[in-house]
DNA sequence: AATACATTTGAACAGTTATTCAAATGTCTA
DNA sequence: TAGACATTTGAATAACTGTTCAAATGTATT
């Protein structure tokens, strides 16, 4: 559990890594994300939150669910998504509660 | 210190943070931002280190310094950048070992 | 002052991308 | 199966962005 301090990024790494970022680098896909973090949410619902076209959230979905950010679960005539996993949410928390500090 | 679960993202909150996220999301810009991470560096050192032009990562560099994220210090003829504070440290060695360990 | 070195700046180009609209697909119910 | 509801998909457009090249600025040395 030591904390090395070698921050050598690998350009594979800095990649996988920029690809990530990139996708969280859009207000209107970041704020599709969190909204979506805990709780389950169908898509129109995601629309209606945050006042966007149900066909825009749904393109962005499909980014973020690429990247294995989100996943979905189809539930009837609705399809949910939330956080793929722990993983993912909690580093999108750390990230929020970062920009939050300052 | 208690963990607040609420994850409401103010539109403020989430165009500065998708503005810090769109930053870091681009290879070359994220491995200019970790090559000075820890150790100051100047403009001339980092391209080289990358095979990156002078021109282009001060471009960069502009861009990154502008985010707050890195700080320039003039010594002599060479400008010598390097993360901005202690926060902005561990918040990208944050990220990048959290993806390392993915 | 002149030269050499280091960095910055601006314009221009090519490639990417967020958004919109219309149409298609999937799913349930009457 | 027909119709309504939910989501996906594709094309088209407008705006943005990373990169390059050439020129300008800043700084030290002789």
């Amino acid at each position: 559990m030591s904390k090395v301090k070698k921050t050598i990024l690998s350009d594979d790494h800095a990649v996988a890594l920029a690809d990530l970022f990139r996708l969280l680098g859009d207000p209107t896909r970041l704020r599709i994300v969190v909204s979506c973090l805990r709780t389950p949410l169908a898509v129109s619902d995601i629309a209606d939150r945050l006042g966007l076209s149900v066909s825009l959230v749904s393109h962005h979905l499909r980014l973020l669910k690429g990247a294995r950010l989100v996943k979905a679960e189809r539930q009837g005539k609705q399809v949910y998504y939330e956080a793929d996993d722990a993983h993912v949410r909690r580093m999108i928390e750390d990230m929020v509660s970062h920009v939050a500090e300052h």
